[in-house]
DNA sequence: ATAGACCCTGACACCAGTGTCAAGGTCAAC
DNA sequence: GTTGACCTTGACACTGGTGTCAGGGTCTAT
């Protein structure tokens, strides 16, 4: 299959699938012209690519053990544990970053409401002082 | 003073001033030499950037009311409040991503822990399947 | 007058995946 | 033999604040 109908099979576009090429994470044959040749398992190897990125990997990252799990299970590949531990920690620092934003946030909007109800009374909350 | 020694005080770095005024958030006078003259109060204007920048506003976004907080008290601003809101919008937005990804990764983390302590008897968990 | 600290502008790099355009080759059908 | 759909590579843009370098000007103190 050619790379148009690998892309409406997979809704990856042609090129991100260009692109995951470039990263090492397919290797589809060349025809005589030039064009790309993909086996039909192409489409599964897609999607196992998209729903590692859709878990905050990089293709980087998924190029260091998606030949394995394409032929394993992922719980016999050892270099994937360790990786999801700390993709989780960057998650939970995200997270906890975000959190802190939020209520922030959410404390300056309380104040201005504070003052704004208050007719102006209150001394302005000058900042959130991270 | 000039830009280096408003970087000391602020803790600002002398590239982000330089940034800061290309965005319309500073206007430092020029000498007849071409250098930059601060005002005292800018250091109190870098501070109150940095305030906004830490609540995940862009410069862009900083730029629509500084003027406006650095005159009045914050709850005076018109501008502020949609933007707080919007902000926390997509705060909120991203946190739910950010939770949905993690649920994901501790599912499948879980999925390869009973594998491996299950001799293999299960199967793989094929997908998190967004 | 020269060293050294400070200032200036302009530009590239980063993250990382995707959109999009240009300029051109291939192929099937009519 | 020409149209039109599909393929190729290469390149720039985007997000957005910051680091960093190049190449050069200014000022102060010795």
């Amino acid at each position: 299959m050619k790379i148009g109908e690998l892309a409406k099979r997979t809704g990856v576009s042609v090129r991100s699938l260009r692109y995951y090429e470039s990263q090492g994470l397919i290797s589809p044959v060349r025809l005589a012209n030039g064009y790309r040749e993909y086996s039909p398992l192409a489409a599964e190897t897609v999607k196992t690519i998209k729903l590692y990125l859709n878990l905050g990997l990089t293709t980087e990252e998924i190029a260091g053990f998606l030949h394995c799990v394409l032929k394993n299970k992922e719980a016999f590949c050892a270099e994937v544990m360790p990786l999801y531990e700390s993709k989780l920690e960057e998650i939970e620092r995200q997270l906890h970053q975000l959190t802190q934003i939020k209520l922030n946030l959410e404390e300056r909007m309380a104040s201005i409401r504070r003052e704004r109800e208050g007719s102006g009374a209150k001394a302005q909350t000058k900042a959130g002082e991270e």
